[in-house]
Formats: C-alpha cells, sequence, structure tokens
DNA sequence: TTAGTAAATAGGAATTATTCGCATTTAGAA
DNA sequence: TTCTAAATGCGAATAATTCCTATTTACTAA
C-alpha cells in the first residue's frame, strides 16, 4: 500500500481498497489489513491476534478468523498450507512464489523472477475462473538436509 | 503403482517403494499407500482413516496422522491447503498441477500440460534444494463464481 | 445531519483437528 | 531364530477453528 504525504499510515487508501472490495472499512480490518501487508511470517490467525492485540485490545481471535476468511474471498490474501495443514496467510501485495520445505512445513518467498512465468489460461475446465497463478517450489530447508 | 501379472494388486511393489525410501513396509503403511494412490478426493487424515477402517479395524487415526507425516517428509505425498487451512494430501504420483477456489477451499486437478512448465532451478537461495515444483491456480469454482 | 438497517464484532462456549505418551507389536537385520 | 529399533494403537491432552448471540458500527438515504 503506498503511503502518500495527504495519507501518512495508508490508511485511507487502505479503506478505499476495502470498499473496493465491497466490504465495510471497519477498525478490526483496518488494523488487520496493516497487520498483513507488513507481516513477512506467513502468520498464523493466532500470531496477526497477538502482534495486534496490545494496540487493539478490543481484538478478538474469532473476528481474526472471520476477517482472514472474508479477505481470502476477495482475494486481498493467499492461504498457505503450514505444517501440519494448519493455516498460514500471505497478505504481501507482490507478486511472489513461496517454497515449502518438504520435512518442516517452513514457507520461504520466491522471487518470481527466477523462471519463466507461465501466461495462465483465462479459464480451466469445468468452468473455473483463473484469477492467478504462481509456482510453488517443494524444497528441503537447510536444516531439514542436514538431518538427512 | 503398476500392477503386473507377478504382483496383482500392487502389494510388492508398494512394499519395495517403502523401503527404497527408508521405510519398514508395514500393513497400515501398505494399507494407507494403496488408498492414497487412488483415492483422488485430496483427502484429510479423517477421510482416509474413514474408508480404510472397515477392512482395517485395528488401524488408529493417530497411525494415519503419523503416517502421512512420515510420507510427506519422503515426499511420497503432497501436501495442500484445504478450507480453514485444514490438512488435505495428494498422493497420486502423476505430476499434475492444482486449482484451488478462494472462496470455497476445493481443490480440483489440472493438466500439467495446458501452460509450459518452468524449469525449476535445482537451488534456491537460503540453501534451499528444489524437490518438486507445482503451479498452483486461484480460482473461482462455478458454485462460487454464481454467489458472487 | 440524523435516523435506519444490514453487516460486523466480541466474547465465550462448543466442536473439531491434531498431537502426545506409553505399553505392545512387528519388520528386518544379524 | 533372536534381537532391536521402529512403528502402532489407544486414550488422553492440547490446540485450532467455528459457532452463537447480544451489542456495536459503517454506510445509506431522507
Amino acid at each position: 500500500m503506498a503511503v502518500s504525504p495527504q495519507d501518512p499510515g495508508g490508511g485511507v487508501a487502505r479503506a478505499e481498497k476495502l470498499r473496493a472490495a465491497g466490504l465495510k472499512a471497519t477498525a478490526p480490518r483496518l488494523t488487520i489489513l496493516e497487520a498483513l501487508e507488513t507481516d513477512r511470517r506467513h502468520p498464523s490467525a493466532e500470531m496477526i491476534f497477538e502482534s495486534l492485540i496490545d494496540k487493539s485490545p478490543s481484538l478478538s481471535l474469532s473476528t481474526v478468523y472471520q476477517t482472514l476468511e472474508t479477505f481470502l474471498q476477495r482475494g486481498l490474501l493467499r492461504r498457505i498450507a503450514g505444517a501440519g495443514g494448519k493455516l498460514r496467510v500471505d497478505g504481501t501485495l507482490q507478486d511472489h512464489d513461496h517454497a515449502v520445505c518438504r520435512t518442516c512445513g517452513a514457507v520461504f518467498d520466491v522471487d518470481p523472477d527466477l523462471i519463466k512465468r507461465p501466461r495462465p489460461p483465462a479459464s480451466l475446465p469445468h468452468g473455473l475462473q483463473v484469477k492467478n497463478l504462481f509456482v510453488e517450489y517443494e524444497v528441503l530447508c537447510s536444516d531439514c538436509a542436514s538431518d538427512e
């Protein structure tokens, strides 16, 4: 989210982004959206909640879950399969790919220009509308490689 | 898994596959592996357990969880982020890609030849060893598209 | 402005998914 | 065969996610 002198912190732009997605620009959503834009940890719902609870003491964990689900449905967020299959999200805006460690499930961001990117077809069989295309690398991270 | 006249059902080949991966060829593993090879539902641990409990009444759910984790680590299985981030797996052998519905989380198999497949680099920054590369489509399935 | 209204939130309880601990069993090596 | 590390089954424990509902809030239109 660009931050201009007229919009320190980017709050106005974020509110517009929410409204453009057909959502009310509520305080919890603005806070969560901001957190997501800057959090590079591929956080879980709990991690987001923890990172915000001091600034927003009335925020509830179930609101975080609900909000993530809403954002996912509007394409404001990517879902990642973390270790044990638990929910992790990625709310950073720029296109990038993910590498997931086969053994420990750790997720790493990968520069999308490392490979020649396929052009996505507009639609797929079964009437699937393509919204985005990402590359996922199945990897062995250095920690896990040394255990083998 | 190929089935030859000498190995009806493919059990011997499966046992070899397990041993090749450094694992003991136990009865639960053979059963689970067979189920995974044929189950196209992108099943959860529970779904696999349910599909086997009649034939293998002594099988336990925690063994299914453990076995899936083991198979994942040996690359016998792919992990998928299902709806709500719950664990789903794909144990079908052939290369293929996945389309995941943004809204409901449904997973569809996609023919890998639909696009020009990028050649994976052998390694990535941070000492990541690349084992595999898949394409993931973020889509809207026809059910969810009609709700919008 | 200021109601009116549908949508969103908080909080806790309920449910579901996953992991753990440990006694028993088993595959494969010697 | 016998031995041993690894794997299993079971139930209990924990953790993650969803559900319920009274209250609050953003936006709409008068």
